[in-house]
DNA sequence: CGATGCATTGAAAGGAGTCAACTTATGTGG
DNA sequence: CCACATAAGTTGACTCCTTTCAATGCATCG
């Protein structure tokens, strides 16, 4: 049972339920754990050698940087997700992880990876999964970008963090300890950190969220999920489909 | 010979050095060639029903609508792209895929995949990196979407489809045929057709591109590239790796 | 205790949206 | 083959959301 219990197991649970042997599977792909400190990047755009983990602890954002010095977070990953998946198969990494906190990752090894799918189909079809929904919280993050407001767009970044933390039982509908700076939000919802100071003060005045000293809080679940027209099925969340 | 030149196997070939025999495995996973008429929808949101294809000729378009009544064009997919692959392992479609030419595609059946994948992990590889590419194609539009103004978003979006026509034989350096009307744009690039229109106007003024009566063409070809912040880096061209 | 990072607020400027009119294709039916 | 309808492209004037610039408060930390 030790080491069954981790966020990345309760994750894939939400898709299939993992059977004792898978779950030792699993826990023979994860590596080496190494530790990050805050704020020094884990990978870096055009690095050659590449790696990929899972986070035991700890958040990391993945970002890409412009020309003119600005740059924009594609995503968070919180305990149970994958860092690098996606470009395990490229040439050279085509974006940067950098820790937000101090974060526990376990190594994973692109040929246990391989050998793990071998052995199990199951397995591999939820990490496949997993895969899967990381991109379609890319896309929705993208609509946000493209056609919501800023009260929108912040409003729907809380609530989908909320519901990825809940999976991995990190947080409740009532909220969640977030340590993101409100640069970091400016960073990932294409807004200046002034700007997303304003928002956040009116949607703590209209009674909705409120998010202070490292933590948010619904105060009108149903009124920010309306705003942000917020429909979590492109989080699949739906409970294991294979039994 | 026959049926080994099309866009997918080009665009393969600039990952794999794809031998005979692999070629044969990958044309017998296309299976009913269909056709698709201009407009309606060949994959809706909520749609249980899962399907992938490959497109063999003609453009679509993949988005999301939202409640409020607007779309968000996540991405086109022209000959050699693969439709609907990553909601594969969805309980249901979290996007809509439209035509926006008349367009040919073949169906691809989940156990044809997965048996290709079996016979050969260097197909299987293959395949999985167009995936990826496809993923960080997407990351770079939220890049635009979030970071780059109208001009230099409207300027990346034409190159990066000239990149991706030129490696499937339908594009060179001076231009390219495009169907999208200013509209579809819009959608695309999260910005109203009257400020497309007028963005265009000011790139074509300037001598970097036109973009008129279906056809694109590069005029300085540089100074976009420049305006545009673009690197091809996240395409992944450089030629086979695998030799 | 000064330095640094983060949060907060105000005033002014600007880029993209909205509204509206008009033109230019494309196409269909009488 | 013309008449009319419809879709797509173009342009101008005005509005508004978000940025920019600037200043201040408040913590933490070496």
């Amino acid at each position: 049972m030790r080491g069954h219990d981790t966020p990345l197991v309760r994750k894939l649970n939400a898709f299939v339920a993992l059977s004792e042997t898978e779950l030792e599977l699993l826990g023979r792909m994860h590596g080496r754990r190494r530790s990050f400190p805050r704020g020094r990047d884990i990978v870096h755009e055009g690095q050659v050698k590449r790696s990929a983990y899972v986070l035991a602890s700890g958040w990391v954002c993945s970002y890409k940087t412009l020309a003119g010095g600005g740059r924009q977070i594609v995503d968070f990953q919180v305990p149970g997700d994958f860092l690098g998946l996606r470009s395990l198969l490229f040439r050279t990494a085509d974006h940067n992880i950098e820790p937000v906190t101090r974060v526990e990752a376990s190594e994973v090894l692109i040929a246990d990876l391989l050998d793990g799918f071998a052995h199990s189909p199951r397995l591999a079809t939820a990490i496949l999964w997993a895969a899967s929904r990381d991109e379609a919280m890319v896309v929705e993050h993208l609509v946000s970008l493209g056609r919501r407001n800023a009260q929108e767009r912040t409003a729907h970044f809380l609530l989908e963090l909320g519901a990825r933390l809940t999976l991995v039982g990190m947080g409740t509908a009532d909220g969640y300890a977030c340590p993101l700076s409100q640069y970091l939000l400016a960073d990932a919802l294409g807004l200046t950190a002034v700007h997303i100071n304003r928002v956040l003060r009116e949607l703590r005045e209209a009674g909705l969220v409120s998010f202070q000293k490292g933590q948010v809080e619904f105060h009108d679940l149903a009124g920010l999920v309306a705003l942000a027209d917020f429909d979590l099925a492109y989080l699949d969340h739906a409970g294991p489909l294979l039994k």
